[in-house]
DNA sequence: AGAATAGTGTCTCTCAGACACTATCAG
DNA sequence: CTGATAGTGTCTGAGAGACACTATTCT
């Protein structure tokens, strides 16, 4: 009756179960124009053909060697962007969401500073939670969580400087946080805050914008993990 | 060449792509003598048969509707308990944790107050983030990912409450408390903190243990959601 | 000068840490 | 009484909010 390991694989049944499908959906946030938007794709097929979907796809075992290659690979493909800030935000398995069957989705939020060049994808601004367009499956479900962790997020961490360019002013990364927040800050307490966290560093140049006077520019500073602040602002759950 | 959603879906091959095993792993905390225990199966055929394992299994799409109900199924079945407090940590999937190849699990963690009755599983101290004997699979990992996550939300929520049995002292709590964070905790900050949450009611009981003075029991409130502090403790991230 | 944007000085408030103190029991 | 455990009074310090103030550029 006893068998080895080996012997057990060599007669394992891989279709004991039936597997559900096994999908990864990004959610790339930038910020174009003082507005937090979301990159869709129109889908090329059923189910929801031509209906406005995350970007996402199956994890294909041929090519990804671990869950996260997969969110990568969707993310390079149509942005081009290599290593953004991305995160795991949940998993979301069940046999609704997908007319195909039981679907589980594993999905990620990667944050993409301004510039970068699409592949057959398009920006669309969120406002109350949203997007103007109806979107695929659950994926309005999973966009407005993404967004509940975000908003969540910026409260205690430093997760908006992804957002950034290479260079910015603590200005603009006020403008950011206000934008995901969803209220204005006060400004003395933001640059507290974010220079007490030792994750930006000064560079010699400044930027003059709009008749008054010069702003320093910062760079995130090379080593930068993500930063916690102790205490939230406030709004905070 | 244009199909509708109906036509698609009739000659939809399902497995164009090979799809991964998902599994579902649950790391059911408990606190006994003490001590911050976890539960562990023996698994009775391989791969790593006789090893101890992480209570889990394939999401069965016969019987389970959503993610979750994998979750809390397997724990029902080992524990008895319908309901404790139950979190989905994270998902890992890759191509090599498994021996039979691609693998997905989503990982979950559970608070259970001091008394269930076991089917076929022991609990273990947790001793330096692991356990005295070896897990199978990536179970170690896994392991110690939730204990680690346990123990940053244990730093600015009360989720220990859900550690402790129908009614309780604030002692009972604190001691809870400083067994996850590691490090004893001032009585005074403590009783402020917890009391401030407005999450626990006192009950007209009194325990009175060890030649004290006798101590009040608390129970936790009826509408019990998940209290977040607006402060961590010191110690954090 | 005046408008506009960048940045500071400094007060208050809240809440965690510290720790000495009081309260209530058994023996 | 002493020892043990429960629980309080109250001071300090860190960091957020508020807001008046200064600084540097433009026209």
């Amino acid at each position: 009756m006893s068998t080895t390991q080996d012997e057990f694989l060599q007669s394992y049944d891989a279709n004991r179960f039936v597997r559900p499908n096994s999908s990864v959906d990004v959610v790339i946030f930038t910020v174009i124009n003082g507005t937090l938007q979301v990159l869709l794709v129109q889908r090329p097929q059923h189910p929801f053909k031509d209906c406005w979907a995350l970007v996402g796809g199956f994890v294909d075992t041929a090519q990804d060697s671990m869950l996260e290659d997969t969110a990568k690979r969707k993310l390079v493909a149509k942005t081009g962007v290599q290593t953004p800030y991305l995160e795991q935000y949940a998993t979301i398995g069940n046999n609704t969401r997908d007319p195909r069957g039981w679907s589980i989705t594993t999905v990620y939020f990667a944050l993409l500073p301004p510039q970068h060049t699409l592949q057959s994808a398009a920006w669309f601004p969120i406002t109350d939670n949203a997007v103007a367009v109806p979107l695929a499956f659950d994926h309005a479900i999973l966009l407005a969580g993404c967004l509940a962790r975000l908003r969540q997020k910026v409260l205690y961490t430093a997760l908006p400087v992804h957002l950034m360019g290479e260079t910015f002013t603590l200005s603009d990364l006020q403008k950011v946080y206000e934008l995901i927040v969803g209220k204005p800050l006060e400004a003395k307490s933001f640059r507290r805050r974010l220079l007490g966290a030792d994750i930006l560093c000064a560079t010699d140049a400044t930027r003059h914008e709009g008749g008054g006077r010069p702003a320093q520019l910062y760079r995130l500073k090379p080593d930068h993990t993500t930063h916690f602040f102790v205490r939230t602002l406030e709004g905070s759950a």
